[in-house]
DNA sequence: GCAATAATGTTACAATATAACATTAACTTC
DNA sequence: GAAGTTAATGTTATATTGTAACATTATTGC
């Protein structure tokens, strides 16, 4: 049963202030723990690129974590990167922004959702909600021209109320 | 004053078969309208690269376009698509799909909306629909973290009716 | 242990996109 | 309609993003 609270709730990963490196680390352990529940292999690059993503205030872009990796001791060509990241997606521990050819770590990995993106356009900072309804309304336009959904994108660039605030107009 | 007919409505561009050729006619003749309206040069270049998309029956790529354009007479460096689409895309003339990094003639070119393009994996046609009661939901939600919306991005992959009759399962 | 599978290493390159500056065309204001 | 201004195009060079393909090493299953 879904409880009401995710109607504004679920805003992980948002521009509020909070305990960043609580929350990462948070996030990793569940991480962990999901990896050893469905027999995935968290290994040393894909825990440590995973950790990038968590430390990161923005999304990264590959070329940046291929950055980070090469000053960690870790090999930096490009497909090293590419296949952490890849594992990453496809196990929904991180998302793709399309937008912004930029990866960023899921903030609610536990739970099957639509993740939509809001993309600052001044911090470069971005927020991941969801919201089920607008999915399902999506759901309804599909089934009616007899379309069969696989995967969902939403990411909606704009100013973020701190830039606003900064920046008036 | 909206009609209701764009319940399911306004799903041009769509999977469906429709006389393509007279469509993308009209369709130029808009774009040249609005060009005239808003005092914008449709300039050749412009004008054909709109035609390369109306013309086909997928998105394109601006490597494709920029093909084609040698095809024709046209120069053939980057910038020259790149610019051509920026413009059709800045003035609603053509939408950018950043999934696939391809392109496609706007279907309803007078009208503000957010589009949402269905885009089948199979096929690799895209369909343009668009929904206002969903963008209007995403506002809500952005207007409760304070987020100023300026562009929204809905893109969904999956399969179209007639590949999925086509190739069942 | 041995075969099968999964993950990583590595080279090379493909595909996408833009910066920067030169040139030409179009508009505009007198 | 000439001179200045802005907009569009031409061109070179390069930046950025992403993959194919094949070799090697580690892990798993029997």
């Amino acid at each position: 049963m879904k409880s009401k609270k995710d109607e504004i709730g679920s805003l992980a990963g948002t521009f509020r202030e909070h305990d960043h490196a609580k929350c990462a680390s948070l996030l990793l352990d569940t991480a962990r723990d999901l990896c050893a529940e469905r027999g995935l292999r968290l290994t040393p690059v894909r825990e440590k690129v995973l950790k990038l993503l968590l430390k990161s205030h923005a999304p990264l872009g590959a070329y940046d974590i291929l950055a980070e990796l090469s000053t960690s001791g870790f090999r930096a060509q490009p497909p090293v990167a590419y296949r952490a990241l890849d594992f990453l997606v496809e196990n929904g521990l991180a998302h793709r922004i399309e937008k912004i050819n930029a990866f960023v770590a899921c903030s609610q990995p536990h739970e099957k959702h639509s993740p939509i993106f809001m993309i600052c356009n001044e911090c470069e900072q971005v927020a991941e909600t969801s919201i089920k309804p607008q999915v399902s309304s999506l759901d309804r336009t599909a089934r009616a021209i007899g379309f069969d959904i696989r995967h969902t994108v939403v990411e909606v660039e704009g100013l973020c109320a701190a830039c606003r605030e900064r920046s008036p107009m």
